[in-house]
DNA sequence: AGAACAGGTTGATTTGCCTCAATTCTATCT
DNA sequence: AGATAGAATTGAGGCAAATCAACCTGTTCT
């Protein structure tokens, strides 16, 4: 990771710029504060005390945690619908930053601990939810061990485009810099850029501007990213 | 990974060889199944329908990805009290497999999915695994993603210590191969070598036999696995 | 318009780990 | 004890990705 980070300590304080913008309650009666916060404000850092439970209603957030020298390593990328912070321990061992403008909603953890007990139907979506989040922790553990640049590169576009595409142009608007990227698939930020430019090259990928591509040849760009065939990705990615 | 794993893809037909010794219920009144798997042999693999959750009584189980064209990662070990194959999905996304000589108890879905609506205790035992192993997975993707060989090297001995220390000898039976530990820490066994006799030439470890550690120095070896320091690994690690 | 800046791309060089190969160690079998 | 086999160690050389550095592009500020 990068110079551009600044090292922050679990004990510094930090002053939340967030914005409630109102209160309401759920389908499930759950009362829900309404939370907005700016790129690169922080929903929570690693070391806080958790005291609830996020649920995100637009935008996206990043989750990553760093090492004493600013290495850093994103672990996953919340958007629409996923739960933050849904955590047991009595500290978070993660940073959860926003990426993008984020509203969220904010359930205290008194509230969400009730519900979880009493709505099974809930308490169900919460299963599925950290099911899905574990899968994904693991796919990306094999990315991180097994997969050389190229390989990383291609999942990882595959990644964002079956979550963020425009399903009417196929274009998908990369919202992150090349460092964040590379922050994700274990690489730096130079191998990421020659990556993606070398699958233009190929005719791959267009790449009109660099924060803006589309898949041409998706069967070649899941030949690249180490994946057997087309069957098998849709296995794993889920859709 | 390596020459000596054979290919298995997901369609292959198997023959479990587990044995079962009795049948039971447990505290909940949950019906239970007791297995034994000799080592190598398989749970289940990547691509199986699950049919119910194990709960490990003994041993130790690896759960591990498989790419097509052989490389491997290992994704968790689970020993006593842990309990695989908690999915929603309908497939299996790894393979489980027996490290040692492995008791499980068997529970089939039904079962378990009735004690996770009736038995808030059950629920919440089940909640907290899930958050450790999703906590175990981000450290997992931190190690594989920011971290050199030493580094990674370290980190593994660091847990292998907390999980399997023999608490009046101070020392650890390692019980797998070089290849294994490689195929957590994503490097190749030749590495993992030459990191663990580097370390114990440094004095940092003891390594009176290639399967058998003792830590000599864990505040040397703590720095060698990248914690700023003993305090801030105690509260990664959980103890 | 020009300056300043941030992000991205591209090139040259270095380096850490992998690969390939040889040797040693340990355990098991006869 | 000697033979054999599997695993671990050690060494030499190569290569993929990191590092270091220059340059380009687009945007904001004056």
């Amino acid at each position: 990771m990068n110079a551009q980070t600044i090292l922050r300590l679990p004990t510094d304080p930090h002053i939340s710029r967030a914005r409630t913008t109102h209160t309401h309650r759920d389908g499930h009666g759950v009362p829900r504060n309404r939370l907005r916060f700016a790129p690169h404000e922080h929903l929570f850092f690693q070391g806080d005390p958790p005291t609830g439970v996020f649920q995100v209603v637009s935008g996206t957030v990043i989750l990553y945690k760093l090492m004493a020298d600013g290495r850093r390593q994103i672990q996953d990328f919340s958007s629409v619908g996923d739960f933050l912070a849904l955590t047991f321990a009595d500290v978070h061992n993660f940073s959860a930053e926003a990426l993008t403008d984020v509203e969220v909603d904010f359930i205290v953890q008194a509230s969400f601990d009730r519900a979880l007990q009493e709505n099974a139907a809930f308490r169900q979506g919460i299963f599925t939810l950290m099911g899905d989040m574990l899968n994904a922790s693991r796919e990306q553990a094999l990315l991180l061990g097994r997969k050389c640049a190229m390989e990383r590169t291609a999942t990882f576009l595959l990644f964002l485009d079956s979550r963020f595409v425009d399903p009417v142009t196929g274009f998908v608007d990369i919202r992150m810099s090349r460092c964040d990227m590379a922050d994700y698939v274990g690489l730096t930020l130079e191998t990421v850029s020659r990556m993606m430019n070398q699958l233009k090259r190929q005719g791959i990928i267009e790449l009109p501007q660099s924060n803006r591509i589309r898949i041409s040849d998706r069967k070649r760009l899941i030949a690249a990213a180490g994946e057997p065939d087309e069957a098998e990705y849709a296995s794993v990615v889920g859709y």
